[in-house]
DNA sequence: GTTAGCATGTAAGGAGTTACATGATTTT
DNA sequence: AAAATCATGTAACTCCTTACATGCTAAC
């Protein structure tokens, strides 16, 4: 179980949950999605639409949009749920970077429970991160000027993703207080407020 | 020229430019100077210490320091100047992530006009993402909290790391512009001062 | 009419990981 | 005495990129 590089093959089928799609268009969200460096090329999305085709988690059909020949992929049952599965499924590899990224991207499909889980595992991932880095394994890393800058730079990202995640973390806990105190009277999909609105 | 993934070789050539190393030591070093999210495996280090000896860039010799064995790697003159050339090398791969990194990491042994070089291409790229980012490509993805929160996150990290380009852009030409009127009186390698100190 | 973008693929190869394998030394 | 850490490696495999290959449509 638990894949360790099927990000990939997960960003797929969190897509396809929302709508069918076919590879071109999927490559566009795809880069939008984790396209934070990463810019993914044919030579990876075909092979991997074929190899879920063959697994039989997504389906395709030809379609005709517009004058265009596109070959559209929809997620089958199985697909659904192998992607519950692996969102789920909170395994080693679910606190990388990219991972944690794609996991967080699909959270409104994802029980409050796991989310709590995947936040505060990340938290802990980036804490210790950071705790190496300060100590420095003892020795300094060639102290000239840039060199440290580097460090200084990236201990205070560092920090700031840390201080981010306690903001969803606490927003989480206050959510599901909530949700256990009314009991839940409407049934309603439980997705709290993260981070107040501080948009520029 | 310009090897693609060259990524590692240059970090290798770059510590040992510092001091002598031996692989364990190297590896420690390796994680802490782009450790961020990765951790290297011996797997790859050892392999590519082989490779570097091969290519006569790098010298071993056996040492028993304390009471380990160890083996102790050296840099060589080819070594020596295929990291210059590499460094200076400003290739279309030079603006990634972890390969302006590595090359941000010794930036005290770069000339002043390639550091330029490469943090203003470092600005562009960064730019061009957010842009690309900003007009969202003409869909929303999925207009759930969670995925618009990733979204105002990640626009707001993009931002923070362009404003800290600026800065470092702005002392190296303020750097630079003194150089140019003292005609260098004593030959001082020119050091700039990244970002005037705000370390909490 | 030519450039840019849409659309789908394949083959070869690079860079790294995991898992395996071994053994010495230091700390608990 | 056991566990952690030091120290060095190899083989198989995975994931992804680059470069190649094709052809259609929309815009300038």
């Amino acid at each position: 179980m638990s894949r360790r590089g099927a990000t990939l093959d997960l960003a797929i089928l969190g897509l396809l949950h929302e709508s069918d799609l076919h590879g071109y268009e999927l490559r566009k969200r795809l880069n939008l999605l984790f396209g934070w460096g990463r810019v993914l090329s044919y030579g990876s999305l075909y092979p991997a639409l074929k190899k879920l085709l063959r697994a039989g988690l997504i389906s395709e059909h030809d379609a005709e949009v517009g004058r265009r020949r596109k070959i559209v992929y929809s997620l089958t049952e199985a697909g659904r749920e192998r992607f519950a599965e692996e969102v789920t499924d909170v395994g080693p590899t679910a606190w990388e970077d990219e991972s944690f990224g794609i996991r967080f991207a699909f959270f409104a499909r994802t029980e409050a429970g796991v989310r709590l889980r995947i936040l505060e595992g990340r938290r802990a991932r980036l804490q210790e991160r950071l705790d190496r880095v300060r100590s420095g394994g003892g020795f300094t890393l060639s102290s000239d000027t840039y060199a440290a800058e580097l460090r200084r730079h990236s201990i205070e990202s560092v920090e700031r993703e840390l201080a981010w995640l306690t903001t969803l973390i606490d927003d989480e806990r206050r959510a599901e207080q909530a949700a256990e105190q009314s009991e839940d009277p409407q049934g309603s999909p439980s997705q709290p407020n993260p981070s107040g609105g501080n948009q520029s």
